[in-house]
DNA sequence: GTCATATAGTTGCAAAGTGCAAATATAACC
DNA sequence: GGTTATATTTGCACTTTGCAACTATATGAC
């Protein structure tokens, strides 16, 4: 039987690998930091910089700048909270939600032909897994717990 | 129902994390990278640098260079290999295994805690669900297929 | 043999990404 | 009004990255 932690490596550095390979968008090239930033700000609603640094696990000075190169990249848009100057909210452009969907539907699109390979049983079984699993980590007091999503 | 890519997405983010924050083993503080290669090195008997590269999607050069950096913590070992010289193989210090073992527990720590918030049932199906999943993802002729693992 | 070509790995370099400390601006509490 | 807390940005030094060019070895054609 296989280590448990062995599964879920290797399962997370494919998808790892996928989304690295979905990060050309047209002409438009996004790094994989990027593309998560992207991904976290399309399916929030106006989510502060500091909410969607912590829910990335990234350093809120790294992903001010990062913010600053999408903003250059006309991609994310940031607008100042008027109930707290101190905030700003993000959003994504109109090119910023095309390239951000267009993400989004080519890794469905693959993951469909991954289960393509399986029965329907199969994939209903692997999805509502998957939603278990998350669920779970979600309950755990240990170190990823307080990520929302 | 939700996304399919989203339930992905966010499991991999948050074993990302988890990943991230297990990489502290006595006081020896490596990257994330780093135990990426370690945990490749440790679960092949003896890779070369191009396939542990290959598997991880690292730049060759890149990886190179994170291989010194494990020579000089001595948690690795280059060795050239006899049948062609031009290869070098990788494995391994006691220190390397210690450090890579630790990691592996700590993570299987963490997953088991995680577990614990389900039936004995769905924590067999999930564990079956993933494997099924990185079947498929082996099999798919799309860009992740190639990586071994 | 030896020449051309392919493969494994390293190094130079310039660009990008990183995090800590310190700054600015605003809010909130007393 | 003054202290303290929070959101975000900038300075700086360090690390990481990938491309191009390099060395060294192997392989195949002849």
């Amino acid at each position: 039987m296989e280590n448990t932690r062995e599964l879920f490596q290797i399962m997370t550095r494919r998808f790892g690998l996928l989304n690295k390979n979905c990060c050309s968008v047209g002409g438009c090239d996004i790094s994989l930091a990027q593309s998560h930033l992207l991904y976290e700000i399309d399916r929030r609603h106006n989510p502060s910089m500091q909410q969607v640094a912590e829910t990335l696990g990234i350093d809120i000075t790294t992903f001010s700048r990062q913010v600053q190169s999408l903003m250059k990249m006309d991609l994310v848009k940031k607008t100042a909270d008027p109930s707290d100057r101190r905030v700003f909210t993000l959003s994504l452009t109109v090119q910023g939600k095309f390239v951000a969907t267009t993400i989004d539907q080519q890794m469905n699109d693959y993951l469909n032909e991954v289960f393509s390979y399986m029965s329907e049983f199969e994939k209903e079984t692997v999805l509502r897994s998957v939603q278990i699993f998350n669920d779970a980590m979600g309950k755990s007091s240990r170190c990823c717990a307080p990520i929302t999503g």
